[in-house]
DNA sequence: TTCCTTGGTGTACAAAATACACTTATCAGC
DNA sequence: GCTGATAAGTGTATTTTGTACACCAAGGAA
């Protein structure tokens, strides 16, 4: 059982939002709490830093606990130490977000908590315990920024996916400033010569099938390193 | 005197990039050590943060002690808490840059750490204290992306300023990028219609001379909250 | 066979970025 | 007071990039 005397002078957490994309909906990772304070609202997983621990290796864990999944894309936000953001006594958090590819996915996590975890799509994540309203929207808006930047899709979509299923991710993403046109869409993406055509087709679809795609990532690499704009 | 037993269970501290501008070089605020460890190196001034101080607060406060200023731009970077990276136990900081006018300004702080405080280029930034360099990497980097989305200029110029030491400083952030070009940058600089032409000139120079302008920071704050793309 | 649904494609126009060279105003030194 | 040195100031043509926009194609369902 946690008690806080243990972490007297002042405590260390990290917080990690978890997006994942699906049926063209953003979501993220929350957890309902079971104890008080803040007694059934809306949280987000995050935990002590452990005092041998990296701040990475923390979100790291705290992921893997809830989700089993490892090596996924994973950045540091901000830190968050007002006085008073939790009730019990100084609590500083380090947010972090990282991005997952939901399809196909259970909670396997080997944390008890993992059977209290929901995705939740973005816009219904409100309303969160203590200032995660406030970690969530700062995390989203560098998730926005740096989707201008760098191509993180292929951090969020199946290996194969179709330009449409691209295209909605981005919208989802940006929205609500941005209605991306199609063609110009594809134009610039298709110019990028990040994506592989891989010769195949939809299956089972009640109109014309999509080609799919997959990323190159070799290709992505190398335009992260010579410092490419994404701007979509 | 510091006792580290006072901080055992993990102890937290600010550090603070002091940005300046002078003599067509960016300069950052840096501090001689005088006890161990790293006695004699260079490094950020930095200050724990108190049980009842926000984050921002402690930011404020290590500049304020140490220059005198109030009311500077401060931003929050990112938080270093490697389990090794200070030598006497486990210190997890939270890295701040603030941009400061230095022009006609000796430090008048309150803390005798001032007296050991010394502008130093950019250039000569280097082997600093603990993992300062890091840091120092981290802000330098966030200045240059940041400097792209808002005219942060005039928190680092004099309140009247030429074109050309305009153009200096986005060439001293933005180095070795960029090398900008004359016409392009006033066509562009002058086209966004935050300058306010003075209609004074320079004086005591050997060569004909330059208006003056200075910012109008009501339009900047338009701007910006129109979400406004600073691109040079 | 028809209908419904989503996939896929090109062109014309507007806006923005870039490349580039000469004249002007002042002070210093003779 | 003339000359030279220095940085200030200025415009245009070209290329690149962004934007707006509408119809036919392919497959399954009825």
């Amino acid at each position: 059982m946690f008690n806080f005397e243990d972490y007297a002078k002042s405590a260390f957490t990290v917080d990690n939002i978890i997006f994942g994309f699906d049926q063209g909906e953003l979501k993220i990772l929350l957890i309902k709490r079971g104890e008080p304070p803040y007694t059934n609202q809306w949280a987000l997983p995050g935990n002590f830093v452990y005092p041998n621990e990296d701040l990475d290796a923390a979100a790291e864990r705290v992921l893997g606990e809830l989700t089993g999944l490892k090596d996924v894309y994973l950045e540091q936000v901000r830190t968050f130490g007002e006085v008073n953001r939790h009730p019990l006594g100084r609590v500083i958090t380090v947010a972090y977000y990282s991005l997952v590819k939901i399809k196909g996915y259970n909670l396997k996590g080997t944390s008890p908590l993992s059977q209290k975890a929901k995705w939740v799509s973005i816009e219904n994540a409100t309303n969160l315990a203590f200032d995660h309203d406030q970690i969530f929207e700062a995390c989203f808006r560098r998730l926005k920024r740096r989707v201008r930047t760098r191509p993180l899709g292929f951090e969020l979509l199946p290996r194969k996916f179709t330009l449409t299923e691209l295209q909605q991710l981005y919208e989802a993403i940006l929205q609500p400033e941005k209605k991306i046109d199609k063609r110009n869409f594809r134009k610039k993406i298709l110019s990028m010569k990040i994506l592989v055509d891989l010769n195949e087709a939809q299956e089972g679809v009640a109109h014309r099938p999509a080609k799919l795609y997959k990323f190159d990532k070799k290709k992505y690499e190398k335009f992260v390193a010579e410092g490419f704009n994404f701007e979509i």
